[in-house]
DNA sequence: AACGACCTGGAATGCCATTCCAATATGGAA
DNA sequence: TTCCATATTGGAATGGCATTCCAGGTCGTT
């Protein structure tokens, strides 16, 4: 095979560690590394290196890499559900949950793909429920007869995930250009030299597209689902 | 290090195909491979294995997994949006697109994120116009006013991306349980379990999880944003 | 002061994408 | 027909990764 002959046994090892290596402050870590790098930035090299540690201390205090995710994703989701409404009405306060969760979102791109999994993954865990009830509570605030609940609030946290998380990995591909409002211009050229008969649509929007806000584009769309919801009152 | 000193040069190769390797037979085999297990069913062990051949080989045709996963992507949506119009109202019209691709995802699970990757990694190619012109089309048949066709196509497609792709996220977990009904049956009744205090809003929908219709959610979910978009007028 | 449960980190394993390269076809020029 | 350049192939080598194993340390209890 390819022994390299033992080496005697390890004569001296590091020195222990003396602030405790715990779940909490694992996670910690993955979720930075998480955000500075995406989720090819989270490896156990990584994360043996910020905490001065190998892998099997981690190992015992997570189970496997895919639980060390739920449990960003936990973390993070978790603290972007905690605002405190402020808001009057019950549009407001959809509203209101919605950009949270947009913006938790566009900090931490990896979270869409990772709620999406969660929420399919793993429905009797504390993430799905937490979701749903948060959107929830603020649906049937809006008048929505009872049977309509549960899809109503389905389509309304489609909506958010789907529109976050392409605006998520929109900024991720922006990030690799100098300027965005440069690379949304040469976007928009390049739609414009489009076959006018194969793609007339994008021919015609191209320059709707330099210097949209994004997350106005997101409100506007909200605002379409919500109509959607309550337009048999 | 290791050297295992070189054992002289091959003697005899396996006899070289005859069928020509071709990018469209290798991207062919990327789908089944997809289909069958997953992103992490592609690997060009597998792909080697079933083409016959060497990595070289298929390196030759493609520069990388990446690509090969773009040209996985485009190949099925392209496919998926290929479908003649039936329809006779523009809002059916949208109704048969948006199902259109929600089945190429439920089929393809893959499907959804690579999609959300690839517009926008790559709003210049073929993919983001293509569908951004199914949808805008029939969103301008709709009469919406052309200041927003973008944002009201955006939204469009941003719900029907979320929903999609939650869908078959569910679907993929729902295939490791025995019984659909059963597993749906087990979720409500853990929902059902819940704290009431904390998630009142799980505890009172949890019942309409049990048996619901998917494909009908998705519709329902769709016509709250068509009559969004269509409310101004 | 010694035992065992808890905790640590490094080495070993096996899979994966990718690169390198020697070997082989293929078809046109001589 | 022979020969060569170019297109194409497949296997070996490389380096990274998640995960497992295990030989140890640490500490509270007795």
């Amino acid at each position: 095979m390819c022994q390299d002959g033992g080496m005697a046994t390890r004569e001296q090892r590091s020195q222990r560690r003396t602030d405790g290596l715990t779940r909490e402050r694992i996670v910690e870590t993955a979720v930075t590394l998480l955000d500075s790098a995406g989720e090819r930035g989270l490896t156990f090299k990584a994360l043996t290196e910020r905490l001065a540690t190998g892998p099997g201390a981690i190992y015992w205090h997570v189970p496997n890499k895919d639980a060390l995710l739920a449990a960003a994703t936990e973390a993070v989701v978790t603290t972007a559900l905690a605002t405190g409404t402020t808001a009057a009405t019950p549009r407001e306060q959809v509203r209101e949950v919605s950009l949270g969760l947009f913006d938790a979102i566009d900090e931490h791109p990896w979270l869409a793909a990772q709620l999406t999994a969660e929420l399919s993954r793993n429905p009797r865990g504390a993430v799905t429920p937490r979701i749903y009830d948060s959107f929830g509570r603020r649906v049937r605030a809006l008048g929505v007869p009872e049977s309509g609940w549960f899809t109503a609030t389905s389509a309304l946290v489609h909506y958010v995930l789907g529109a976050a998380g392409q605006n998520a990995a929109n900024a991720v591909a922006a990030d690799h250009e100098v300027d965005r409002d440069e690379f949304l211009d040469s976007v928009s050229s390049s739609w414009e030299a489009l076959d006018p008969d194969d793609f007339p649509f994008a021919r015609a929007v191209a320059d709707q597209l330099r210097g949209h806000d994004d997350r106005r584009q997101f409100l506007d769309g909200l605002d379409f689902v919500l109509t959607g919801i309550t337009a048999g009152r």
